[in-house]
DNA sequence: ATGAGTGCAAATGCTTTGCATCCTG
DNA sequence: CAGGATGCAAAGCATTTGCACTCAT
């Protein structure tokens, strides 16, 4: 979805149209990596240098809410947004914390996905993870299985 | 698994077996909630007056390490820690924060569940989270679907 | 006896909050 | 022009770290 679309739909959801939600929207549109709060705030803030953390935590709230984009807890610690709203699953490098999408299975494998509804639990929606190591981890990796650097690098952009 | 043999293996993991360990292991193997380490702490402080924050850290990442208990990234804030080693996956309300196992489903749906690997990326394990409502959390839900209660509060224990 | 493990307290990192001010609709 | 949104700073949690001390092997 591009940015236009979601800054309507960001005013038919009852939501102020402000130049920092607009930058915020567009920021994460345009970033496949699943950003956290605080690197959206970081970027933004050069051109905007009054932008806040509140706000970008305010706006990454009030878009969730509104089902413009979601919030993932793929790892301990922050948080990643995505704009992504069609159905997929995630990657996660166990290695260098690196997201990447993966798009989700059509066919008989995603008729399967739907669990037997356990007493009286209402699904939503389901979320697959897939952990392991990206390329480049799994390369510096030992044979043995361990990984070779500390899991907490800053996770690689691409 | 039982807890003796829980602790047999962390010997043989070669992390050494302090009371503090036992109490740690003892008390996640028989709570099925998937405990925050915080909430561990608090309940092992009563027993133990002089366990320390750092002390539940480090054993539940050396068990994790060793592959004896998974910490859960479940939602935004705390990890949760699950001595629950089969294949299994988890619902998770967001209502009240409940987590719960379900077993992973057989046959055909099972099978179909390793995805396509990516541009070499290794994959070591799939993870599914089934997110809703749960039965007391569905009963309070307005008919609009929006939650009647904010989603932060306390987690159920049950 | 030796080094892994512990306890304490302070530090760090992410997120939320309170409140006065601003500005979109 | 009213109420939602913003900016700032401080507070709140979860988690990590440093270091001296202890104890399981």
């Amino acid at each position: 979805m591009n940015v236009d679309a979601i800054l309507q739909r960001v005013r038919t959801a009852g939501l102020k149209l402000t130049p920092q939600r607009v930058a915020i929207v567009q920021e994460l549109v345009q970033d496949p990596t699943h950003p956290t709060a605080q690197e959206l705030y970081e970027r933004l803030r050069r051109a905007q240098p009054t932008m806040s953390f509140a706000t970008v935590y305010n706006t990454l709230d009030a878009l969730a809410a509104a089902g413009l984009c979601s919030s993932l807890a793929l790892s301990p610690g922050a948080s990643r947004f995505d704009a992504n709203m069609a159905p997929h699953d995630h990657l996660v490098c166990d290695g260098c914390g690196l997201v990447r999408d993966v798009h989700r299975m059509v066919g008989k494998a995603a008729e399967a996905l739907p669990p037997p509804p356990t007493d009286g639990f209402q699904v939503r929606a389901v979320e697959q993870i897939y952990r392991g190591l990206c390329a480049d981890c799994a390369r510096i990796t030992e044979p043995t299985g361990r990984l070779a650097r500390p899991r907490s690098e800053t996770p690689a952009q691409r």
